[in-house]
DNA sequence: CTGAAAGCGCTTACAG
DNA sequence: CTGAAAGCGCTTACAG
């Protein structure tokens, strides 16, 4: 790989004036900058990232953390993030931590040793500590889906109308009965989701039928025992609303498995729509979360932190999108 | 951030005394080393890798060059490389080319210049010349699920067997007319899955009847196009095989929108099953490839060749998996 | 067993 | 308009 060392002998200048050159960062007298291009073609010269950010101080590098990409909505977000990072000039560094917290503080740590500017994540709430020691240490940080807390800016839906506004929609359909499937409450957006759920079943005096349990729950047998689990509690049950996609999927699966139809028996939402609601056999009513627009507007928070002077930083802000509802043949 | 400077004083030693205590680079003598670890304790020190990497001419990073996430093999194989690689003390830089060779290439163009130390990629074949030429400049690379450099290892899934193996399934379980739903033959595992598809059929003295494009096609729409086509060319049609999931899927919508039955009118298979197939209302029988194992292989390929000294490099490997038939309740 | 020095490839005041 | 020099935070021969 050619320096600019070599650039400079090939183009009889000193490196600094090569590297003002192509940074533009001063004039340069247009034949010597001529020079100097040609010289940068011949050696087709690429300047080494990891000289310029140990200089600078900056990596041009954000660190994605969530739980997992399969089947949920971070595999949109995670993408959203990544090529909106590389137009603005910036790599991307991911984690998986499976919501385990000593994979995820294992991550942070990494991250937090010049690997990366700026991190979004989508956390576990069980490292806050790092997190907030990692943000005062001068690292760019925003929460995306998660937000844990309050001092770390965030961007996330609107959970709580979520829960909310389904009761309200499935109710105005007929259902008198409606169950919910969630995930453990320690995490903001299952809590919300269901603090929404239960304020409307209490406005409209309905009894409520819950299935949750201490894990985020984020997977297919989950849902599907949930759905026994709510049919065993409520065996009159005409509706289903299930906080994320896999566990609709499951859900759809569990009743077909018991001969209830969908949705004339019982009606379905899943109020965490990803792109494959409608690419089901039943498709699948939902509230579709704008994970591409998050994923953006995460980037470009975290990206204007990493790049506002030190004096000036853009205070905390917290970032709410609305779901929207989108009618397929499950409800 | 504490550096090695801030440590040394603090432990009154210089600061390669330090490096060499913290590396286990050469013997330090244990009082030196105990208020070594002391300073490095109370000053929180971590090192600066963008230091280390520039000195050592090491990232301890791989990049991870993907078309897309989201319900593709790619996402549980992307999960895979990242936390194998986290295991080996590697971060994983991640890009999403959409398959545009364009975007790859600077994907590309970026990765080689002090980002990475090596790169798995599944490409789009269309930048083999850059590929060659960052391995030649001493990047490690290999190429997973597309191999389309010989001259630079691989790890694949064989998909000729795949195509050749679900003909002579679906024959023994009375299909005739069996149908073909496939991607762009420009790229290596859909023209393998369909050179096994064709040379079943010839032994069998069975029709063709395909659906292809020169697109990817690795797109729902796609996937539900190419159902209605193959049903138009041949009605007699008794057995559908899906190169992806995703067309798996489409091609299940599809049937249902004509209210053709599955399995009972016509059988359907996926080629590339990727543990989505067993969580659908009609579940899908697949030929599952062993995403995370072939993850975790290309990663240790990858990171062998990092780490071997220069002059004795590993030679260019190529490996093959096997699917495996997963029957369920589509055939 | 440890220190002083050079250098990885760049950028950026400082002169002139 | 351009060069010489310092320095980002490390590691690693080289002495001693």
């Amino acid at each position: 790989m050619a320096t600019l060392k070599d650039v400079a002998r090939l183009a009889c200048v000193d490196v600094s004036t090569v590297s003002r050159a192509l940074n533009n960062t001063s004039y340069v007298h247009p034949d010597t900058k001529a020079r100097i291009f040609a010289a940068v073609k011949e050696l087709s010269y690429q300047p080494n990232v990891l000289a310029q950010g140990l200089r600078q101080g900056k990596r041009h590098t954000i660190g994605v953390v969530v739980p997992r990409l399969h089947l949920t909505l971070f595999a949109d977000i995670t993408q959203s993030i990544e090529s909106e990072s590389r137009k603005l000039g910036y790599a991307t560094l991911i984690c998986h931590t499976e919501d385990d917290p000593v994979i995820e503080k294992e991550c942070l740590n990494r991250l937090r040793n010049g690997f990366v500017d700026g991190i979004i994540i989508a956390g576990t709430g069980r490292n806050g500590h790092l997190l907030r020691d990692i943000h005062a240490g001068g690292i760019a940080v925003t929460q995306i889906v998660r937000k844990q807390e309050g001092s770390i800016s965030s961007v996330i839906a609107d959970y709580d109308a979520c829960g909310y506004d389904t009761v309200r929609y499935l109710y105005s359909r007929g259902c008198r009965e409606i169950g919910l499937i969630n995930g453990t409450t320690s995490l903001a957006p299952y809590r919300e989701r269901y603090n929404g759920y239960h304020r409307a079943m209490e406005e409209l005096g309905l009894t409520e039928t819950c299935a949750t349990s201490p894990m985020p729950g984020n997977n297919f047998e989950y849902g599907y025992q949930c759905t026994e689990d709510l049919l065993n509690q409520n065996p009159e049950l005409d509706a289903i609303m299930a906080a994320v996609d896999i566990q609709g999927m499951a859900a759809i699966r569990a009743l077909k498995d018991r001969n209830i139809r969908v949705p004339e028996q019982i009606r379905l939402v899943s109020l965490t729509g990803h792109s494959i609601g409608g690419l089901l056999e039943t498709t699948m009513t939902s509230l579709e979360i704008p994970a591409h627009e998050m994923g953006e507007k995460a980037t470009h928070m975290v990206i204007d932190e990493i790049e506002a002077p030190s004096d000036n930083k853009p205070s905390v802000q917290h970032l709410v999108f609305s779901a929207s509802l989108v009618e397929r043949e499950s409800s």
